[in-house]
DNA sequence: TTGTAGGCGTTATCAC
DNA sequence: GTGATAACGCCTACAA
């Protein structure tokens, strides 16, 4: 890429230090020794009363690029997620901004796929970025060798080989919560409607979902266990192979709200009564699920909460060399609504 | 804030500049020169040779950080946004990222309101940002001192003083294909629902609908005039004071489709049936219009085109010392749905 | 207590 | 063609 030689607006001369020293009459060291140095460094209070005021005057704020140079880091996190389009995925970079920014670090946002995702990396490690957060796209599937050069805090799936710290919503317990609210609504005919995307939540998901139906003795049969596209026209789709079932379902949880806005829809167009009919349970509890009618339940999932730990478990990180990699699980929560009744 | 003396993981030697000079055996101003420098500079074939192989070897990467030092910028991009829960600043903000990212440009981003504003525009100067997009919020309600210094495009809203550049969804034709929508469908007690927020693109979808009806001898009652916060709770309860009018409107046309989905819900709780006793259109025409039943009419607005264009926008900007504000204005469209019928 | 020297990794300007 | 040398703005170490 070509760089350099290209003009560019607003060359306003910045502040620097030295400016602030010679406004303040003292060398440019002894400014930075006052603003930058541990809260109080011996420095003659005349001097550094001298030193804040000229600051203060002319404005100065120190470079972050310079300092990030010096110190070789940058106060930068990375954030990779795969679009937030996905209201889920939005919910955890809005948590994670706003705690990094608290903490002084400055998110670098990438929206990557398969495709695009190590060139995503390269540019992020190209910026000295002190870490990473990866959510909603699987660990295992980035360059590991560029990763493994960086600090890193998976969000939502457990770290191939134990090398990642993570946080994640409680996915276990999500699939397990699901099928303890069908079962208790006394279903028997229960479906399942998952991502064809082998996200570690997802498989987790699905996984206490079956545990505890088997624990249950119900076990699941195949023509009720549908894959999708994690969009809405999936969730359609695989519940409109439901419906079309000698013998369809009565309940059936989806792993994902999205997905089951989709199975939603689909039931609503084939007139059956949700709740009534047959009952629907999602996954994430995105505020969408209260627009819907009947209104859909769910298992919520925290989302703010795991972006905002993620950014304080990496900053934590970074100031331990020595710091092992640690797991970190928050708990998912039923949520009743109309979608989900006892059995007709 | 302090820095320094912090311990920051994988402080894994980097490979620089010197280091590839060192393996081919030049002196490393040679090195940038190879690799950095207009597609050919003139150095000798042998060495050039030589030294992109070392640096292929070695895995050399320039350091972002430090060129950025030198060229008095960081090829980041700043994108100031007031939360992107709703789904139209995310789409925007996906836009802007993907266009970004293949110019080689990182995203800063930061989600603001009134009173952390200045503080984030303050971070962005700080680390040398080569411009800002702002969407989603007015840009008066920003600290003008600061914005003066920066390089910046706003999204969905004229320039102060018509001093930044401007790309932006043609609101007044929104508002105008609204009113003439409705008006063909012939409902004379025609509604609105805006928000509190004065969000200029939303003032210009209100003025397009008035001076539209206006146009077709339609006044507007003052009692149809609802406000609400740009929410879903917002638009409910409006739409529950619509409701509960002695004269209830045959149409409502809400400034934003995520208070036309609350107002949607409203009027499904209060067993109206929506397209056949009351029309309901909605604006941006976001993905969960499809969702609900019957599906949302809406008017689509550019969303990622807004983003992508403001992120080009700026980028050309940044190419030329003299340029002067430009204002873009993209066409918006009229997505007909199940909401919007003939008046009963 | 403060100033001087040196370097972080890069690019630009010159001599050679 | 190529290699010193000097920035860019800041911080650390050491000397005064």
């Amino acid at each position: 890429m070509r760089i350099g030689n290209m003009p560019i607006r607003f060359g306003k001369p910045r502040i620097t230090a030295a400016d602030v020293a010679r406004h303040a009459g003292v060398s440019q060291p002894t400014v930075s020794l006052v603003l930058s140095k541990h809260p109080h460094a011996r420095v003659a209070k005349a001097t550094r009363e001298r030193i804040l005021q000229a600051a203060q005057e002319l404005g100065y704020r120190p470079n972050r690029l310079a300092q990030g140079l010096v110190h070789r880091r940058s106060f930068a996190l990375g954030l990779l997620v795969p679009g937030f389009g996905n209201p889920v995925n939005a919910n955890i970079v809005s948590g994670a901004e706003r705690v990094a920014a608290d903490e002084g670090y400055a998110v670098l946002l990438s929206e990557i796929d398969e495709s695009n995702a190590a060139r995503h990396v390269h540019t992020l490690i190209d910026r000295q970025v002190d870490g990473v957060i990866i959510a909603g796209i699987a660990a295992d599937t980035l360059p590991q060798q560029e990763l493994s050069r960086l600090n890193v805090v998976l969000i939502n799936q457990p770290s191939p080989a134990n090398r990642y710290s993570t946080v994640a919503g409680d996915s276990l317990a999500a699939g397990s919560l699901a099928a303890e609210h069908l079962l208790e609504l006394e279903h028997e005919r229960i479906a399942f409607i998952g991502p064809h995307t082998p996200l570690p939540a997802f498989r987790l998901r699905e996984r206490g979902f079956v545990t505890r139906l088997r624990a249950a003795g119900v076990v699941p049969r195949s023509e009720y266990w549908q894959r999708a596209d994690a969009t809405v026209a999936g969730g359609q789709s695989a519940m409109r192979r439901l419906l079309e079932l000698p013998e369809p379902p009565t309940a059936v949880f989806c792993v994902t709200d999205v997905i089951a806005l989709g199975a939603h829809k689909a039931a609503s167009k084939a007139g059956i009564r949700l709740g009534g009919d047959l009952s629907l349970l999602g996954c994430d509890d995105i505020e969408m699920n209260t627009l819907v009618s009947p209104e859909l339940s769910s298992i919520r999932t925290p989302q703010r909460e795991l972006g905002a730990l993620a950014v304080r478990q990496l900053i934590q990180q970074l100031h331990r060399e020595d710091a092992q990699p640690t797991t970190h699980i928050l708990p998912v929560k039923l949520i009743k609504r109309g979608t989900t009744k006892r059995k007709p």
